[in-house]
RNA sequence: GGUCUCGUAGCUCAGCAGGAUAGAGCGUCGGAUUCCUAAUCCGAAGGCCAUGGGUUCGAAUCCCGUCGAGAUCACCA
């Protein structure tokens, strides 16, 4: 059940009443909402402002018949205009009670809905280098992505969660490289890492596990040959780490997607370029030079281009470079046509900041692939600025001195780290300071959140104690006499449960998973608001031995509160503990 | 120089596909627990929403310019 969108309807089947020649696109720009100001009332609508204009009204005036409308509506108590042309609402407790019920109805799937229509989305995210384990450099991505993937699950889509793993290419021949060298170095000689290569312990292992299975034998190889056998197990084990890695933040993808098999004869990124070519949007040609300033050893080249400025792009790309093979962008045409060709009409991806020149190109790249049957939205993360110490260091795989996401997870936790990262917009840059993530205990808002969570199990704990004998199993609860509930502060809780549809949808339609982190924080700290107004007011407990049905109906209000955090809770992917230690 | 993000309280950030008097946390100051976990709550102070224009009934929000911060810039992946 969702008030808004209930009087969303309701109010623009009132003004088609009115004004049956309304066109279905300004009806949308109707909304309802809470007003800023609670003063104001319980709902507001720019109805009547929206459509004066193209009716040639005054917006008062049309707000005025829209009034009458509702005057018989037994929902509101009041309906009246304000300012400019707002319609403000004020409900009618009995419709308030109705959302308690319909959460204890609903429980988990309060606040589900059908908004995506049962399609399918391909939400690709993290995707890291298999070149070593994850740093905190790929969480905010990781974590950004998956609870998206939620959301957008929980809103009515079906999501297909994917990996696109890059196991091919040059950095991939330097891990081989990297491996063999380790397995030299299980093999008893002593070795020094060229700079170039993987210096990190992870490939350790690799090296002894060759050395375990290939003896000696691989000296023996040429050299080409050995790098190829050690990539292979380097990469199969460096996938097992970032799987391990992504498991301890409870992220799990669907599909494993080998950028590998995308090549060859035959394979994926000829026939899409056969298919570009067919299609005209393939040319031998000569770039322009950047434009502004010119690198040094700039020089023009004939090369094979993609059309990507006929798409939107700021210019035409490579296709294949000057040895003949693919550039990393052909492949990229050829996986996202593979995507539309299984049947993903609607794609995500989840990239890190330094990939923001490539969201033009890969919009292109879609549109054109799918002849614009299919979007992408391209969801940048913003860097995340590690601080030590206050002191900003930065991270690459290829020093030895890398924060690793596993430490960090190990350190903070999977909640604390989660939540944190999901606690802002995901296109703004963000400090992360180890040493006080680490300490930060009180200050951390998904402890805040828990703890409110928490509290509502301790008081089903309390009551249990207090008032001995009495009833709330669920269907008790779902019994309750929420009619009782009648306080301003009671009814204000409950406005803000109901809020939860509308607010996941938002969420939804903007991919903006930070929204659910900022709505379970606000319920949180309305419930530790209520909680503390019992101590001035005993009426506002929620237990009160001498009037259990006053208890029962205020438990059935801390069970839709805890059943709505846990809904939210869920998305972000951060447990919901019952006690805190 | 091009492109993409960002610029809101001392600090860290929200602001819901433009709406009515701009919000929270931290920090500062002042309060609250014989009471359901003080891991909490209440109050105060603190803002030309970077800046200049434009669009409209109405702009922190949309458009353009300027300034500032970050990222990125051909066959790397």
């Amino acid at each position: 059940m969702d008030i808004f969108a209930l009087f969303t309807s309701r109010v623009t089947e009132a003004l088609l009443a009115d004004h049956p020649e309304l066109g279905a696109d300004l009806l949308s720009r109707v909304v309802v909402e809470p007003p800023r100001d609670p003063a104001h009332g319980d709902l507001s609508t720019n109805a009547a402002m929206v459509v004066a204009k193209p009716l040639g009204k005054n917006p008062r005036e049309v707000a005025a018949a829209l009034v009458e409308r509702f005057k018989a509506d037994s929902d509101v108590t009041s309906v009246e205009v304000a300012g400019p042309g707002f319609i403000n609402f004020r409900l009618a407790t009995p419709i308030l009670h109705k959302v308690l019920k319909a959460i204890a109805e609903q429980k988990e799937a309060y606040g589900k809905s059908d908004l995506g229509k049962g399609e399918r989305v391909n939400v690709e995210y993290v995707s890291a280098n298999p070149t070593g384990p994850m740093h905190v450099g790929h969480t905010r991505g990781a974590v950004f992505g998956d609870a998206l993937a939620s959301l957008m699950a929980y809103s009515g889509y079906d999501v297909t969660r994917e990996y696109y793993i890059n196991d091919t290419g040059g950095q991939t021949i330097i891990l081989g490289q990297s491996a063999l060298l380790r397995y030299r170095e299980a093999l008893g000689e002593t070795i020094e890492i060229p700079s170039g290569f993987y210096p990190g312990d992870y490939l350790i292992p690799v090296g002894k596990a060759l050395a375990a299975e290939y003896g000696a034998s691989l000296l023996e190889k040429p050299e080409q040959e050995a790098v190829l056998i050690a990539r292979e197990a380097a990469l199969a084990e460096m996938m097992e780490l970032i799987k391990a890695d992504l498991a301890q933040l409870n992220i799990h993808h669907d599909v494993f997607f080998s950028e590998r098999t995308l090549h060859g004869q035959g394979g994926d990124i000829q026939t899409t370029l056969d298919w570009l070519r067919e299609e005209g949007l393939v040319y031998q040609g000569v770039l322009e030079a950047p434009k502004g300033k010119t690198p040094e050893d700039w020089e023009e080249r004939e090369q094979t281009l993609f059309r990507a400025k006929d798409f939107g792009d700021d210019t035409d790309r490579a296709l294949v470079k000057s040895d003949g093979s693919y550039t990393y962008f052909a492949a990229d045409i050829a996986y996202h046509r593979n995507k539309y060709l299984r049947g993903f009409k609607h794609m995500v991806n989840v990239l890190g900041a330094d990939h923001s020149g490539y969201v033009k190109r890969l919009s292109a790249a879609v549109k054109a692939v799918s002849q614009g049957e299919a979007d992408i939205d391209v969801r940048i993360c913003q860097l995340v600025r590690l601080l030590k110490n206050g002191e900003p260091f930065k991270m690459s795989k290829r020093s030895g001195d890398l924060v690793l996401l596993s430490d960090v997870v190990e350190e903070v936790g999977a909640d604390a780290t989660r939540f944190m990262l999901l606690f802002r917009r995901n296109d703004a840059s963000m400090d992360f300071d180890f040493a006080v993530v680490k300490e930060q205990t009180r200050d951390n808002p998904v402890f805040y959140v828990q703890y409110a969570y928490a509290r509502a199990y301790s008081v089903f704990r309390k009551a249990a104690l207090e008032v001995p004998g009495l009833d709330f199993s669920a269907p008790a609860l779902a019994n309750a006499e929420v009619e009782l509930l009648t306080s301003a502060a009671d009814l204000e809780l409950i406005r803000l449960l109901a809020a939860w549809p509308r607010t996941v949808s938002a969420a939804a339609v903007a991919h903006e998973p930070h929204r659910i982190a900022f709505y379970v924080h606000d319920l949180a700290a309305a419930f530790h608001g209520f909680w503390a107004k019992g101590n001035d007011d005993h009426s506002l407990r929620f237990v009160n031995a001498a009037d259990p049905k006053l208890t029962l109906a205020r438990l059935a209000l801390v069970d839709a509160v805890r059943q709505v955090i846990r809904n939210g809770l869920g998305i972000l992917g951060v447990s919901a503990p019952e006690e805190l230690s």
